[in-house]
DNA sequence: GCCGTTTTCGGCCCGACTGTTTTCAGTCG
């Protein structure tokens, strides 16, 4: 029973209670406890060992109850006796478009649909039309809603992915007649690691226009619908687009409902109340009726008391609070990071020259690059010997020569921790290195004492100097590996070693609720693009993000750090 | 079911879009 697990289980005790009828916010509350154990950051078992269950937003006595039970018999009567009245298997018709607890209760109880596929043949038979309220449309709408669901199997694309189909999107809408401003919103803007939908959102004096200009894209595969402000479409690989369009002068206001997250905008709306304001996608209303326009999003928090909060804290984890007493944290950006402290040449597995490499850096602004090829154990990616390093730092010295100053090559190496949690180089090879990145690729699903004890052998080691991509999640993949995280976070304080935030959109490792957790442990951090290729320089925004969605400073990033005082930290560690 | 520098009980955001029910319910974000 890890964290997913427990999650999935109030997730799903949500679904079934919301088609059994049961009171809104009941339901929603379920939703919110199981959405605080995803982004706890640590392990639920042992915030439940310390008692410390009802300090989880949105757990209170009830579900705290509840957690206690699952953790303790690994069973939750409450969600038994709720599957046997409610059958479980209705909370993937739930997932289909267009179908809400409402109707999902209606076909299992008037027409005995309990599944997705009893769901797709009725609609085929046109069994939907006979109940009230549905008619041929509604039928057709729902059949093309299990289609899409099928062709995109997880529901969830990855950001990496996303981002840059958006930008496309974006480059074009800004051209488009009459278009003031054009940018992502939703999960997009917020950089969750997945996103469900596109959404974008323009500002504009004529929707019409705009909708029409977007309903020429090429990649539009077909309109799921369009009103006065909001237009829908599915692209031809299935990905949903959503636009709204206002007016400037309420773009701001826009913008910030667009961008969520809904939990988000909730905590705003209820401040609002609380000010004698309502607040909405058009503007502020005040209790004369009369209206409070933003066209800039700032404007929005500022009329609400706060500083503006940047978009990827949004996510009603504690950051209106935060901001109303003005300790938002300050931020780390991209624009901070001086250098890059892992990245792969043609030595191991990576596609360029050492001194291609640097020249990408070199053009990416960096100050400094570490050169960091696999060990010796990682035969498939043409690991290094000790000999090769040695013939490395050889030509590490050559290309500096030609670089002149222009930037700085670091010495440095992706030492495997090998299954028996020994490192994958002697002592006297480490202690000649720059930079050590010590990492787990292999024998991940060891027990997870001895995967803990591998990591903390490595944390420990005085010759390492950075952990990557601690937890060997893979987004929308892997879980984070079985490990004793809390353990690993406590002995990198200790250690002094800065823990990765791997940049590559597939890894985001650590993972922004990890990040936080590491941060309010007081651990070095270091967002690394693990670049194989210049191109792979570009990624560092993902990494960057993935650290501000965890409330990281530039404090706690050594990369972020001036190059002399990283320098100087490299110099006083083994 | 949770939660409180206006509350330990009574609240818990706000609107767009769709289909079909001629005035609104359901879904979504």
């Amino acid at each position: 029973m890890n964290n997913r697990d427990a999650a999935q289980v109030f997730y799903n005790i949500a679904d079934l209670l919301e088609i059994k009828g049961e009171q809104i916010y009941k339901v929603l509350a379920y939703r919110r406890a199981a959405e605080s154990i995803l982004s706890l950051g640590r392990d639920l078992r042992g915030v439940w060992k310390e008692g410390g269950l009802e300090t989880i937003p949105g757990v209170g006595k009830a579900i705290g109850a509840k957690i206690d039970e699952l953790l303790r018999t690994g069973k939750l009567e409450f969600y038994e006796e709720l599957k046997a009245e409610v059958p479980a298997t209705l909370a993937e018709v739930l997932r289909v478009g267009d179908v809400g607890p409402k109707k999902a209760a209606r076909f299992w109880k008037e027409l005995g649909i309990t599944t997705l596929d009893q769901l797709e043949r009725a609609a085929r038979d046109g069994r939907l039309r006979g109940l009230s309220g549905m008619g041929e449309k509604s039928e057709a709408r729902i059949l093309a809603s299990i289609e899409a669901l099928r062709r995109r199997q997880s529901g969830r694309i990855p950001i990496g992915t996303a981002r840059p189909i958006a930008e496309s999107l974006l480059q074009r809408l800004r051209q488009a007649p009459d278009v003031a401003k054009a940018e992502m919103a939703g999960s997009l803007r917020r950089w969750r690691e997945t996103v469900g939908d596109l959404d974008l959102i323009v500002g504009a004096t004529d929707p019409d226009a705009v909708m029409q200009a977007v309903r020429q894209f090429p990649e539009i595969a077909r309109i799921k619908g369009q009103g006065e402000t909001k237009f829908s479409a599915e692209l031809v690989d299935g990905l949903r687009v959503q636009l709204w369009v206002h007016p400037p002068e309420r773009f701001g206001t826009a913008l910030q409902y667009a961008t969520g997250s809904q939990a988000h905008n909730v905590r705003l709306r209820e401040r609002a109340l609380d000010l004698g304001l309502s607040l909405s996608e058009h503007g502020f209303k005040r209790s004369d009726g009369k209206e409070i326009l933003c066209a800039e999003e700032a404007e929005v928090y500022q009329r609400l008391g706060l500083p503006w909060i940047p978009p990827e804290l949004r996510e009603d984890q504690g950051e209106v609070q935060a901001a109303s007493a003005g300790r938002l944290p300050e931020l780390v950006t991209l624009e901070a990071l001086h250098g890059e402290l892992h990245s792969h040449t043609d030595w191991s597995d990576g596609q360029n020259t050492i001194e291609e490499m640097a020249r990408g850096a070199r053009s990416a602004g960096l100050s400094y690059l570490v050169i960091s090829d696999h060990s010796q154990s990682l035969g498939v990616v043409n690991g290094l010997t000790v000999e090769r390093l040695r013939m490395q730092w050889e030509a590490i010295a050559e290309a500096q020569h030609r670089l002149g100053d222009s930037i700085l090559l670091l010495r440095g190496a992706e030492v495997e921790i090998r299954a028996d949690g020994e490192l994958d180089y002697p002592d006297e090879i480490l202690a000649a290195l720059d930079v050590v990145t010590a990492s787990v690729h292999t024998s991940l699903r060891q027990s997870r004492e001895r995967v803990t004890a591998r990591m903390l052998s490595a944390v420990r080691n005085p010759h390492v100097d950075v952990i990557g991509h601690p937890t060997g999640r893979m987004v929308g993949g892997r879980d984070p590996a079985e490990l004793d995280l809390e353990a690993v976070l406590a002995a990198a304080r200790e250690s002094g070693v800065a823990l990765e935030i791997n940049a590559h959109p597939a890894r985001l490792d650590l993972k922004d609720a990890h990040a936080r957790r590491a941060v309010e442990m007081g651990c070095r951090l270091a967002i690394n693009s693990d670049a194989h290729s210049p191109a792979d320089l570009e990624l560092r925004p993902y990494g960057v993000a993935t650290a501000r969605r965890g409330w990281v400073g530039a404090e706690s990033v050594v990369n972020a750090w001036p190059r002399e005082r990283l320098l100087a930290w490299l110099g006083q560690r083994g």
